[in-house]
RNA sequence: GGACAGGUGGGUGAGUGGUUAAAGCCAACAGACUGUAAAUCUGUCACUCCUUGCGAGUUACGAAGGUUCGAAUCCUUCCCUGUCCA
């Protein structure tokens, strides 16, 4: 293992905070692997890139040999991270956490190292819990204490509900570093108030408390929430290489530093010398760095060459779906059959906006028939090919 | 258990018997412009049907009933949320 002060600023860079820099320093020169955990809910298994703020962390701790836990919450999850709106989730099945515990892995080990990752559950010890542990365990907090949490003060001031189940997930996520004896928990920003509520427990428990050390969140496409699923304001990390060129390329310019930052491995002085150069060519650098990391650097150079070609130009893309269809039809209904329009009133209405070119040319009339044979198709973004058997 | 306030479309939030498929704003979508974007401007933003018309019909304002020619708006019951009191 490297030295202490070497592996203290290899891990420290890209941390927002430390609780405790010098706990971390002093659990670091016991000379052992650490523990190292992070948790994710399994009812979101599709990671995007800002997922990989973390997971890249993650990763430096194994680089020095340390162990790295990936908690997946499948007990916690009947609850919800209180972080949202939603508290009812309907209770997922066995299966359906299996899988998406399998579709992280898949996802997750595209960065993480298979070796050096323990997945865990958390279901392992919270389900066999008892009424009675529970409330030993509740005991030790105070609703004071939990109240403090910001999306709980929050609520409370606001006057939106807040269930008794919700105060327990920070209380079962802090137990988690218990069970776990955990050296070290990250997480989001975001999450600063669970992790140290896992400090608070362990020490409790007669465990040395773990040093919490929180992420940047990313902020999504939209540039003004932090990056979800939900919001729709993500980069997947498994999704085809143009679509993730092309949500690069669709952020506002100013934004780009940001995820500079975060999604490469550049220092801030040369992440400033970009500042000089060309935005847009500066943007496609980024799209493509990206799409390098989750795909390959051929999959980088072709995303952006359909993207000059497809975007840029407007000319239509080679790589179209086809679908066929049996006998002509009304433009209308065909696109919803196709689902380039989700209902047939909105299908009309996209075509009196002029959102509809068949074959080149711009189509207004809803009823017009689309002739037999081979048509292109493009609505808005959306290019399709469309077949007409006679 | 008692008193009071409230539940409206993806989100906010007007509307308190009659051109209200429901204002405004945000988001979203499309068009124009452009350097991909952003910004800006314009339009759209429940569904179905056809003779595609500024056409016809069907649903929709927590749920179910009721009053009325007519209800998001009034009444009843239920569900949910908050505030105060115990």
């Amino acid at each position: 293992m490297l030295p202490v002060s070497e592996q203290l600023t290899y891990l420290k860079k890209g941390f927002v905070e430390i609780i405790r820099e010098e706990d971390l320093a002093e659990r670091l020169k016991l000379g052992r692997p650490l523990r190292i955990k992070a948790g994710f809910d399994p009812t979101a298994p599709d990671l995007h890139v800002g997922h990989t703020v973390l997971l890249r962390k993650m990763k430096h701790f194994q680089d020095l040999g340390h162990t790295v836990i990936f908690l997946i919450g499948d007990m916690t999850g009947l609850i919800g991270d209180p972080t949202g709106r939603n508290i009812t989730r309907p209770p997922m099945t066995r299966e359906q956490i299996n899988q998406n515990a399998e579709t992280y892995k898949s996802q997750v080990f595209k960065i993480l190292d298979p070796a050096k990752t323990e997945l865990r559950f958390n279901s392992e010890w919270l389900e066999p819990m008892k009424f009675e542990d529970l409330i030993r365990l509740s005991a030790k907090y105070t609703v004071a204490r939990i109240l403090e949490r910001d999306e709980f003060a929050k609520r409370l001031k606001e006057g939106t509900a807040i269930s008794m189940h919700e105060l327990l997930y920070p209380l079962a996520q802090g137990y988690d570093s218990v069970a776990l004896k955990c050296d070290v928990e990250l997480g989001g920003t975001d999450q600063k108030f669970n992790l140290l509520v896992g400090r608070e427990l362990q020490r409790d428990f007669g465990q040395p408390p773990q040093i919490v050390a929180t992420v940047p969140l990313l902020v999504g496409t939209d540039g003004v929430d932090k990056m979800s699923k939900s919001k729709g304001n993500y980069i997947g990390i498994t999704e085809p290489p143009k679509v993730m060129f092309r949500k690069v390329m669709g952020i506002r310019d100013e934004l780009m530093w940001r995820y500079w930052e975060l999604l490469t491995d550049l220092s801030l002085p040369e992440i400033g010398a970009l500042k000089s150069r060309e935005p847009m060519e500066v943007k496609k650098e980024l799209a493509g760095r990206i799409v390098a990391d989750f795909h390959s650097a051929a999959d980088a150079k072709q995303a952006e060459e359909d993207f000059a070609r497809e975007v840029q130009q407007g000319a239509e893309p080679s790589d179209m779906d086809e679908v066929i269809l049996s006998g002509p039809n009304r433009l209308a209904q065909v696109l919803v059959s196709v689902k380039l329009a989700s209902s047939r009133s909105e299908a009309e209405r996209l075509i009196k906006a002029g959102a509809v070119e068949i074959n080149g040319e711009r189509s207004t009339n809803p009823v017009s028939p689309l002739p037999a044979g081979n048509n292109t198709a493009r609505v808005g973004k959306k290019w399709l090919r469309i077949t007409v058997k006679a």
